[in-house]
RNA sequence: GCUGCUGUAGCUCAGUCGGUAGAGCAACUGAUUCGUAAUCAGUAGGUCGGAGGUUCAAGUCCUCUCAGCAGCACCA
């Protein structure tokens, strides 16, 4: 008969097998009461379950770390249940928890518009007062296949066809509503309370299978306490206002339009940005000893056919037509060029590893739906650069730049990097032997520089394993910024070589390897990281002299040329305005500093500084101010130098 | 690419039952010289994404198309 050892180390024997439930209640009622489920031996179990055993068990309440995602599932099915109610031709087939609530997929005929969302809401609220017990059933695979075949529900039918014909399956049964699922769930719908939200409604592929029919995917989300769903809620405001799309238009920062969809006007300001950020990258490559280079934009296909790529990125290559039926293409990546660089001459061992750099701009026929502002574009620029060395010089070369790329991300405010490690694909070049040695060389590279890495099995290139660098966006999206990539394949295809020590010609490695991706999404990413208040290096208008009164125009002019004679990206806002108007306009167009001038400045020969987002401002003697403001525009890599 | 939604002034949006287009901000002009997040007054601004159709009449209804948005698929 089980005895039950809880988390406090404390032991309960019963003479007979008891449930979850059980247990809770004899610790206390308002456990019982509490109790969504528990944790068997670790695994997590309905209330219901029954306990023959000697085992571990813990409660799962509402503070337990899975409780949201148990109780986002719960709303899952009640959600399903809501639409069948409402619209019984439809068809149920998978509605798990996600990141930040839960979903479930539908098969219908007819779209479900916003008002039926509205109405199927309402549904649920409805369903959680009628406090439906949810109950656990086991049936044997054919019985569940017999089910859903009689009921014509083929997507469910294709679901327990996967499973073996012995196994049991387990249903969940709450009220009419039945649906196959692994579960847990809590004991019944009065549980998950009302503080959800369906977000919005969306095709999904069935299986993610874009060959499979589409299925309409409802987004919700929910959470134990109404305030932490408006404060959810209240925080998706924010992000939007954070959006890099709004935000560069209203900073005048750039633009795309209908004619060149995926490609970016950038205006005067965001193109400031652009190139400081272009300027700082080009001074650490340089002390990092790349050597850059620049390559043709259009190159003959044959070299794409030769490098592999017509063959395996056609489709998202643009062509263009010459000397009748000639076909150049605009080229997707650089790394071929490169090749042919470094091709020319004979290299020696002696010169690797050789670091060849490009702000490379490249193009690709990205799918339209794809498209996203100028974080996912057909028109961009890569800090590419490949690395030409030996076998043995993966390890440092790797190290060293992982050293770089994180020093680089901490300069532009990224301390929080999350690492991807894709190891050998099914099908790949080259044999195992080197595949061990690449992927041993990138993951002590990635440990000597403090990562944490996250396996992505399988998901390597078919050339070499690679390492991807995602940050993650205002709005809880990831972007893969850098990457590291070892390649084996393409010195071989485009015929690569050095000689080594004994004379004899080899093979270099390649590494692939980019820090900030693309300057695109590099300048989306920063603008919602800082929602459009740049660090002021990186700022378009670093400062903003506003002269109070015409009477003090020529001296506020004088402090504009001092700070400009320093390099300061600084304007005089001599319009005929209230300083109060001034500093708002300015203040709203995130200008990091504005200095106002008035008659006592002007006698005094200082000036009043006010720091963006601050209510105060100071008045410092002109000379030490424009030290300051010096200081305090220099790149973070010219500090202290 | 797929599903759904959206497209009206530079921006944010309103526009009823089909009856010939409207607000705020921005812009421009004038007045105001005003010490830290919006001074007042006036003026101008639109082939209603594009093409076709229905109608006496289309921003409004229909078809096609382009683009954007959300999600899915894609991201070597």
């Amino acid at each position: 008969m089980p005895v039950i050892t809880l988390p406090d180390g404390a032991k309960r024997q019963y003479d007979h097998p008891v449930t979850a439930l059980d247990v809770a209640a004899d610790i206390g009622p308002g456990l019982a009461k509490a109790a969504l489920a528990a944790r068997l031996d670790g695994a997590l179990i309905d209330l219901s379950h029954v306990i023959e055993t000697d085992a571990t068990l813990a409660m799962v309440t509402a503070k337990d770390d899975d409780a949201l995602a148990l109780i986002r599932h719960d709303c899952a099915h009640v959600l399903a249940e809501a639409v069948l109610e409402l619209y019984p031709e439809t068809q149920v087939t998978i509605g798990p928890s996600i990141d930040n609530g839960f979903y479930y997929d539908f098969y219908r005929e007819a779209p479900f518009s916003a008002d039926d969302l509205a109405a199927i809401e309402t549904r649920m609220h409805a369903i959680v007062d009628r406090d439906e017990v949810i109950t656990r059933e086991v049936w044997t695979r054919d019985e569940a296949v017999a089910f859903y075949r009689k009921n014509d529900e083929p997507f469910k039918v294709e679901l327990v066809d996967a499973i073996p014909a012995n196994e049991t399956v387990t249903f969940y049964r709450q009220g009419d509503f039945i649906d196959l699922c692994r579960g847990p769930h809590a004991p019944s719908t009065a549980k998950i309370g009302h503080a959800f939200k369906l977000m919005s409604v969306a095709g999904a592929y069935w299986r993610g299978d874009s060959n499979r029919p589409m299925l309409q995917r409802i987004y919700g989300t929910a959470f134990f306490q109404e305030k932490e769903l408006s404060a959810y809620l209240t925080m998706l405001e924010e992000a939007e206002k954070r959006d890099h799309r709004k935000l560069g238009k209203a900073l005048e920062l750039f633009h795309i339009q209908e004619e060149a969809t995926g490609s970016v006007f950038w205006h005067p300001k965001g193109w400031t940005m652009y190139r400081e950020i272009e300027s700082y990258m080009r001074r650490r490559l340089d002390a990092a000893n790349y050597q850059e280079v620049k390559t043709p934009q259009m190159i003959d296909r044959s070299l794409w056919e030769k490098s592999g790529h017509w063959d395996k990125f056609r489709e998202n290559m643009f062509t263009a037509e010459s000397e009748g039926d000639r076909i150049l293409a605009l080229k997707p990546m650089n790394c071929p060029g490169h090749v042919q660089i470094y091709r020319q001459g004979i290299t020696s061992y002696r010169d690797l590893p050789l670091r060849m750099a490009e702000f490379g701009s490249c193009h690709r026929n990205e799918p339209s739906g794809a498209l996203h502002g100028i974080m996912r574009v057909r028109a961009f620029t890569q800090d590419d650069a490949h690395i030409f060395c030996t076998e043995d010089q993966i390890d440092s070369e790797g190290r060293a730049f992982c050293d770089l790329l994180l020093d680089i991300y901490r300069d532009f405010g990224f301390d929080d990097v999350r690492v991807k490690f894709s190891d050998r694909p099914e099908t790949r070049a080259g044999d195992d032997a080197t595949w061990d040695k690449a992927e041993a060389a990138l993951e002590s590279a990635t440990n000597a520089a403090g990562l944490d890495t996250t396996l992505n099995p399988g998901e390597g290139a078919f050339y070499g394993p690679k390492l991807e660098f995602v940050l993650r966006d205002a709005i809880g999206r990831d972007w893969q910024c850098g990457t590291l990539q070892v390649d084996f394949v393409l010195p071989e295809r485009l015929d690569a070589e050095y000689v080594a020590e004994d004379g004899s010609r080899q093979r270099p490695v390649m590494l692939h390897r980019a820090i900030l991706g693309s300057m695109e999404r590099w300048i989306g990413i920063l603008i919602e990281q800082y929602a459009g208040r740049m660090p002021p290096w990186l700022a378009p208008v670093q400062v903003v002299v506003a002269p109070i009164t015409d009477a003090v125009t020529s001296y506020a002019a004088e402090v504009r040329e001092r700070l400009a004679a320093h390099g300061v990206r600084v304007q005089l806002d001599s319009r005929n305005e209230k300083i109060s108007y001034k500093v708002r306009e300015h203040s709203v167009a995130k200008v990091p500093f504005i200095i106002a001038i008035g008659e006592r400045e002007q006698q005094d020969g200082t000036i009043a500084l006010r720091r963006l987002g601050d209510k105060n401002q100071e008045t410092i003697a002109l000379d030490a101010a424009v030290s300051m403001l010096i200081e305090e525009i220099t790149p973070p890599d010219l500090k202290n130098s």
